[in-house]
DNA sequence: GTAACGCTGTTACTGTTTTCACAACACTCA
DNA sequence: TGAGTGTTGTGAAAACAGTAACAGCGTTAC
């Protein structure tokens, strides 16, 4: 994988558009770099720097078209139309992801579920049709998904991504605590949380228990 | 924030102390650096750099000694105590989190929770005490607590953040998809879903609805 | 005994990401 | 008009992260 954009440009324009649609419900037109910067926390060279990389130009004089500007990352980053996604685990993570995604992020649709739980198969949780694992060949190919996230068991994880990438997904977020190993051109996001909490620990001083 | 120790080099020593406990329960003595490195998907040369930024060092001959290095690893990320960590927002997300550790990551404890939701006050929700947010000043210095999750709506996350910060809080792992603008010494890690699945579905090729 | 081997620790290198710095331009105001 | 201000786009530099390379040294083979 050797993106011509960068993963941390893509994360951050993700950002900027929805910090634009806040500002385009409020009617402004334009706005400039140092502005979005201090929005999202970061530098005005970054943002323009992020906004080069898509190749929206604005006017030195006027700034960025909030407008346009919003349109020209949607449209970079195809989320212009809903995005169907995977969802392997429909246990108290999942079904939290799915809730959240169904009610706040209408762009992403978890069009799938997949789950070995007989309990939960079959049925419709959280707005989603969870299906068998052994579905995950024919779901996949037929709906056109090529993007899944991985919310079940650390052992399973690694087969799961398997039959996922056979069924033809390319792109995987996974947050089941364990590496995957997987094929050069399907991409992967590793959310582990526990590394996450172990940094911000760490990094908060020593807190250890009974100090 | 400047770290003598890169943030990434401290999530992956988090990995291989995961990776080794696994070992360890088999009775391995002792590894060489291809060995780990190929269970946590990095290179042989990566594992050997970060273990030398803790100061381990193993030898020629036989390697790394599985239990010393663990016990190194934890001595260093300090996880040897139980860490204890704040929570505020204990919605859907807030829940599953603390079940999480709760039942599978004893090293850390949620300490204290902090809800706007009477119906959530003031009891034990996912075996941790759920408080409201104007106990926030006389709870986190009274636990000791340095570390919080944020896991609440966008639109009060940064409030909330600045009380903790008041209270003593000296990092923070945000779950609530906006920036955060907090004081220089205060450590954030931004864990924004929508981003991270833009980012996947980005990578994945052009899924777009009705395609 | 000693030559060959394989691994560690460390340094040098490569590539990527972020920041800096400034030319170029539009607009304002005297 | 023309100096002054403030912004963009972008080349250059810096910072950072990861990889490669190799000296040093036990260990093994013979
Ligand atoms: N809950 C959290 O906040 C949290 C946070 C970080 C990471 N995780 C990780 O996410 C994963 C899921 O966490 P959880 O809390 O939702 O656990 P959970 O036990 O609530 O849910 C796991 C789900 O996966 C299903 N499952 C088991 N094996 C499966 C398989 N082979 N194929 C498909 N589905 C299978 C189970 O039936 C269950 O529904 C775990 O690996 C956990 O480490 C969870
Ligand atoms: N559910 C997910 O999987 C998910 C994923 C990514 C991000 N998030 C983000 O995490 C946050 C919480 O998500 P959720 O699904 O748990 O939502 P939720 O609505 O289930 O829970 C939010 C909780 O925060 C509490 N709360 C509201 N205002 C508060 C305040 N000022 N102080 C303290 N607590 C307050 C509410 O009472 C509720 O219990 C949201 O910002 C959401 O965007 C959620």
């Amino acid at each position: 994988m050797k993106p011509a954009i960068p993963a941390n440009t893509v994360e951050r324009l993700s950002l900027y558009r929805r910090l634009l649609e806040a500002w385009l419900e409020k009617g402004t037109t334009s706005l400039y770099s140092h502005q979005i910067a201090s929005m999202a926390c970061v530098t005005p060279a970054q943002v323009r720097r992020d906004l080069m990389a898509i190749g929206y130009t604005g006017s030195p004089s006027k700034g960025y078209s909030v407008d346009a500007l919003e349109e020209s990352i949607g449209l970079f980053l195809g989320s212009d139309r809903v995005r169907k996604i995977a969802l392997v685990g429909m246990g108290n993570l999942g079904r939290a992801l799915t809730t959240y995604f169904t009610s706040r992020v209408p762009r992403f649709r978890m069009a799938a579920a997949f789950d070995t739980d007989p309990r939960k198969t079959g049925r419709v949780i959280a707005g989603c049709m969870v299906y068998g694992i052994e579905e995950i060949p024919r779901i996949i190919p037929a709906e056109g998904i090529r993007t899944a996230v991985l919310a079940l068991p650390a052992d399973s994880a690694q087969e799961m991504a398997d039959r996922l990438v056979n069924a033809g997904i390319k792109g995987i977020l996974n947050y089941a605590p364990v590496p995957l190993r997987l094929p050069a051109d399907v991409f992967l996001e590793n959310r582990d949380v526990t590394a996450s909490l172990e940094k911000v620990a760490f990094f908060s001083g020593q807190p250890r228990e009974g100090s």
